[in-house]
DNA sequence: ACACTAGCTGAACGGTGTTCAGGTTAGGGT
DNA sequence: ACCCTAACCTGAACACCGTTCAGCTAGTGT
């Protein structure tokens, strides 16, 4: 069997879910797809490389929020981007990751300053997105660790507010509309 | 030379900043401390716990404010935070990684919350305190990896606002006030 | 002088990402 | 039908990594 890059990617992707992040190697992907790691290296420059196309995969895999008032809209990207992290084992680390080392998963960031943008935010739009986006990442990557290790047994399952994405978000929405209001469109 | 456990923490975050995260190998430390890397298993159970260790030596270096009005207090809380982040190579992205493995790291938490508390934020309160902590990390890590990438020319610096910490924090404080006055102690 | 213990050695184990010279296969042009 | 080129892959090796373990060493308290 012989492979194009795409292929690879959402077979990747597969081995994802299977196995997590964490022995997700380039052995093991190999084997999974009957072929020599070495392989691997035709279709990708290396490991990263590999990592921003998966994240990127499953980012385009979701249904995206494109029209309503701004500001819903913002939450509702919030909303679906959470729901897409969670939707595969150790997406949200996957893809935080991959946005922290600047290769792909920039899609959310477009999503979110168009968003903003429309809702005329002017010179905050950016710190407004990052702040967003740091809150998204960083409450998706400690709720999937904490499933993960509860369904592993390994810890009492803490049941934190089953809204607590929710209330976090409407914190950082509700700072987003009062900053906006005392420096307005420049 | 024989080493306590306590000097080789002060030694080991002296090699983060001399070598960074990546490369802070128990080889490479080992040899930093003219002793097989085997010996480090004496004093710690594995890696992880060392670099749990090491996190908490970085935060308790910190000079904490623990007085004045609860809501200034906590944004004083962050900004020294992130201060101590961005004073060691790789800090952010230690103290994160440790925060988020769950061991260690838990001094932020319990000022912030104590701060909160004396607020009486009533039940927003751990929401509020890992909302915030979701941002500074995040930013601290973005920020610290920008400033290694231009430092080391790999990408031309982008001047991003030099409060753009400040305004973050802002935004993530004014939601805190607002869901505060929305859903007040119960 | 003795025992005890904290600290360390040195070698090994099983794994990792990555490289590279060379082999194989598919598909389009003539 | 042929060939040729580009895409794809092999197999072995390299230089590392975290971790384990049986045994040695040196200092302390009695």
């Amino acid at each position: 069997m012989r492979y194009r890059r795409e292929e690879i990617v959402v077979k990747a992707v597969d081995a994802l879910d299977t196995y997590g992040l964490a022995d997700l190697t380039m052995r093991r992907l190999g084997t999974e797809l009957g072929v020599q790691p070495s392989a691997l290296y035709h279709h990708f420059a290396n490991k990263q490389t590999l990592l921003a196309a998966m994240a990127d995969e499953i980012l385009v895999g979701a249904v995206w929020p494109r029209e309503g008032d701004w500001m819903d809209r913002a939450g509702a990207i919030c909303l679906v981007l959470r729901d897409q992290l969670l939707a595969y084992r150790d997406g949200a680390e996957l893809v935080a990751t991959v946005h922290a080392f600047g290769l792909g998963a920039g899609l959310p960031v477009e999503l979110l300053t168009s968003a903003l943008e429309e809702g005329g935010i002017g010179a905050l739009g950016p710190t407004a997105v990052r702040t967003l986006l740091h809150f998204v990442y960083g409450h998706a990557v400690d709720e999937q660790t904490h499933l993960q290790a509860a369904a592993a047994g390994a810890i009492e399952d803490d049941p934190r507010d089953g809204d607590d994405f929710a209330t976090g978000l409407g914190i950082v929405i509700a700072g987003i509309q009062v900053m906006r209001a005392v420096a307005p469109t420049a």
